[in-house]
DNA sequence: CATCCTAGGGATAACCGGGTAATGC
DNA sequence: GGCATTACCCGGTTATCCCTAGGAT
């Protein structure tokens, strides 16, 4: 496991962000993971370009996962959170961030694109997911935001799409698609949520399975 | 019965910003 | 020194999350 701190400013830490490209597979996992549980924040307004992961304290291990794939954009190794309040029990997360990087600027512009009705900046499914969407980055979104019920014979498997509104739902279900996989949108409350059909839980299973982390088995 | 769909509920992500230190112009 | 920028530290808040149970077809 590489946890070390990187310990570079200034000059040298400009140097060394200029010798990093992204890598087509952490192209792949980025998308995977903006479209679940990554976010690229926003501070007073203004765009970061940098990533952020955090997962609850039980999914450690996938966060060192994620560690190892960006580790050469990051400066300090994950770390845990101690969150209180919101009604519920004192809990933990684990969390890392990249440096800012150009390089990052490009999924800040699909994910985060400017509205004009309200000034937010809110995460959304790009217009263009289905060009970007792969099987690996299928097997991220649903590590990040897949859950599964266990029927007596088989499995109903969900992508817990809830923040993004029905049009991007609709993207998102003709993106699956492209793998022939069959998704209906289903209410939740008063969001929507992905769901797969049997018929294609096969192969969704198959698109996805070669990439999932032990954690989610 | 299997599959599709809705809903309850605790808390997990998302989203936020206060601060300090280091660096370069 | 003054100022801008960014890494890094800390923490608060809560609307989505997931996870589960169960109804409809
Ligand atoms: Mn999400
Ligand atoms: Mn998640
Ligand atoms: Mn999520």
């Amino acid at each position: 496991m590489i946890n070390k701190s990187r310990n570079l400013r200034g000059k040298a830490l400009i140097e060394y962000k200029n010798s990093l490209k992204l890598s087509q597979i952490q192209r792949e996992v980025l998308i995977g993971t903006l479209l679940g549980d990554a976010i690229i924040p926003l501070r007073y307004d203004r765009p970061t370009y940098l990533v952020k992961f955090e997962q609850k304290i039980s999914k450690k291990a996938y966060i060192e996962h994620l560690y190892k794939i960006f580790e050469p954009f990051v400066g300090q190794p994950p770390k845990i959170r101690n969150i209180k309040g919101g009604g519920a029990n004192d809990r933990q997360s684990v969390w890392f961030r990249t440096y800012q990087h150009p390089c990052f600027k490009f999924y800040y512009d699909i994910f985060y694109p400017q509205n004009y009705i309200c000034q937010k900046r809110l995460k959304r499914v790009p217009k263009i997911i289905h060009k970007l969407l792969t099987p690996r980055a299928l097997a991220y979104w649903f590590m990040d935001d897949g859950t599964f019920k266990c029927t007596k014979t088989n499995r109903d498997y969900l992508l817990c799409s809830h923040s993004f509104p029905l049009s991007d739902q609709k993207l998102l279900r003709k993106a699956l698609s492209k793998f022939g996989i069959v998704s209906n949108i289903h209410r939740d409350k008063n969001k929507y949520q992905l769901y797969i059909l049997k018929s294609s839980n096969y192969i969704f299973v198959q698109n996805i399975q070669q990439f999932i982390h032990p954690v989610f088995l």
